[in-house]
RNA sequence: GGCGUCGUACCCAAGUGGUUAAGGGAAGGGUCUGCAAAACCCUCAUUCAGCGGUUCGAAUCCGCUCGACGCCUCCA
């Protein structure tokens, strides 16, 4: 410990860079969570899975982490800067969909989809950070800000809204390289109709709207705050005014980020964050995962729904490195689970084997934390989950070999020792209990009769020799979903996934 | 049009100048099992999209070509 130090692309520089604390061994992390007006997607959750790891990875190598990821809970446009503001937002739109009927109001939705969200966050086994501030909870701060930047000539007031000017900051462009300004007038121009900007570039800080649903009184009237305010107020309120790390999903760079930083670098005076790391996009079947396609999975879809594995989910968001886009596909999953299964054996062939108290030597721990340490300069060196995960395949693998025939108390050790932390840096190697606890849920029946009660009838069927009803019972099963495995220590039945 | 990423076996994927190109899945063979599953053993890229160049030496560096993709506009 302390020899090691976690290294990222930066997307500012993107070059590979060892990350530098401001104070040593203690991270300022801040990383970008989700509107809540639906369930949030895998997609959503592969970014949220990069900040874990890297929380994961910073408490391996020693470190304090200050971790916050925020929850936007106010609705802001489809369209950035419609003049007339009679756009619907998101939340709204989300309201007046079919699914939105079962709310009373914007407010009733938010709360709803924020509550399911942490639910889905638990069931990924993502760390919580130290708070999930809200947008809504902070609306005196962003007022504040906006005030400041009036002030500070940074932004101006025009009759549909508070815009920060553009020009005030000739930094703007340094994280996305859409540093031309001209340039960035044709792209905006088909989009932006706001005549009282001062250029068509300039975003909005805050909208004034009377009949917005969400709406609160400031300086310039009554409305509601521009989308990117609130992380910049939000993350230097519980993390200071300089960050160590900003994390979030690609298409955050530009113009979420960049308006960011713009902002928070003129309400301060100096550098907000000098490390940034963005996820590349989850796609589906070859194809780019969006709400706007309508092609896109939720972790309850695929947990409640097909059952699978939330940690075998966990794995397959995980399994190729965040730089990279992730090609999600039933084979990704079904690879997961095979993988994910293989760590559970390895836990249980361990946990039996520690039971067992048999004296002897330890026989694995050595080539154990030589698989660790690979793993763990491997999450060191820009999060290499491909690599640390393939030692952790290979750890698990060793521990069957040596274990599952017996094998000493002190190699059963060394090996819990392995996978606890492995589960600490990955995640993915649940305590025997977790497992346990998910097959304990609502035994399925099945043709009338408990799982149970077959079991018991095959294992009479199987100790008369009567083969031929024990295969039917099995295949009964089966047919329901549900598969047997006989073992030496009795039967056991899991939940086939249904991919 | 601007900014950027990538192309390694049937699939996912590591490796980014130098011993036999990690690991996993799938597939095939075997041990075990009443059967099955699990577990274990074995097999599975003389080759890294293509073409040129640099080098004693390249999947790794440079150039071009082809192909895939992302952002620039609500999105993780």
């Amino acid at each position: 410990m302390g020899t090691r130090t976690l290294h990222v692309t930066n997307t500012l520089t993107r070059q590979l860079e060892a990350v530098q604390t401001q104070e040593p061994d203690h991270l300022r992390f801040y990383s970008c969570g989700p509107t809540v007006y639906s369930y949030a997607h895998i997609g959503n959750f592969r970014t949220f899975l990069t900040a874990d790891l890297v929380v994961r990875v910073a408490e391996a190598i020693g470190w304090k982490v200050s971790y916050v990821s925020n929850i936007t809970d106010v609705g802001h446009l489809t369209q950035d800067d419609v003049a007339d503001a009679g756009g619907e937002d998101k939340m709204e739109k989300a309201l007046h969909s079919k699914e939105g009927e079962q709310f009373q109001n914007v407010w009733d939705l938010a709360r709803h989809y924020a509550n399911a969200f942490i639910d889905d966050w638990d069931r990924l086994r993502l760390k919580r950070p130290l708070v999930w501030p809200r947008a809504t909870e902070h609306m005196r701060e962003q007022i504040e800000a906006v005030e400041k930047l009036i002030e500070s000539d940074h932004a101006y007031v025009t009759p549909t809204g508070v815009y920060f000017r553009l020009s005030s900051f000739p930094d703007h462009g340094k994280l996305s390289g859409n540093r031309d300004k001209e340039q960035l007038k044709v792209a905006v121009r088909d989009v932006v109709q706001d005549d009282n900007k001062e250029h068509p570039g300039d975003f909005a800080l805050w909208k004034l709207d009377d009949k917005h649903l969400m709406q609160w009184y400031s300086p310039w009237g009554w409305g509601f705050p521009g989308w990117h305010i609130e992380c910049s107020v939000m993350a230097m309120k519980y993390l200071g005014e300089t960050l160590d790390l900003h994390a979030g999903g690609e298409d955050l760079v530009f113009p979420h980020h960049e308006s960011e930083i713009a902002q928070s670098e003129c309400l301060t005076g100096h550098e907000f964050c000098p490390y940034w790391i963005h996820t590349r996009f989850l796609q589906v079947n070859g194809e780019k995962m969006s709400k706007s396609k309508g092609n896109w999975y939720t972790v309850r879809d695929l947990v409640d729904g097909r059952g699978v594995d939330p940690v075998a989910l966990r794995y397959a968001l995980i399994s190729v490195p965040y730089g990279k886009p992730n090609n999600f596909t039933d084979q990704t999953l079904k690879d997961a689970a095979r993988n994910v299964e293989r760590m559970r054996e390895a836990r249980s062939v361990a946990e039996s084997a520690s039971a067992a108290q048999v004296a002897g030597e330890d026989v694995v721990g050595g080539r154990l934390v030589e698989l660790y340490d690979k793993a763990l300069d491997a999450m060191c060196e820009d999060l290499n989950t491909a690599v640390a995960l393939a030692q952790a395949l290979e750890g698990a693998k060793l521990i069957r070999e040596s274990l599952t025939d017996g094998g000493s108390a002190d190699s059963a050790k060394a090996s819990l020792l392995f996978l606890d932390q492995i589960d600490a840096l990955l995640g993915i190697a649940p305590p025997v209990e977790t497992a346990a606890e998910a097959l304990a849920e609502a035994e399925p029946v099945v043709e009338g009769k408990p799982i149970a009660e077959w079991i018991a009838l095959r294992t009479s069927a199987k100790a008369s020799k009567d083969f031929a009803t024990a295969d039917q019972i099995r295949q009964t099963l089966d047919a329901a979903g549900i598969e047997l495995r006989d073992t030496p220590d009795g039967v056991i039945w899991k939940r086939k996934t249904s991919m």
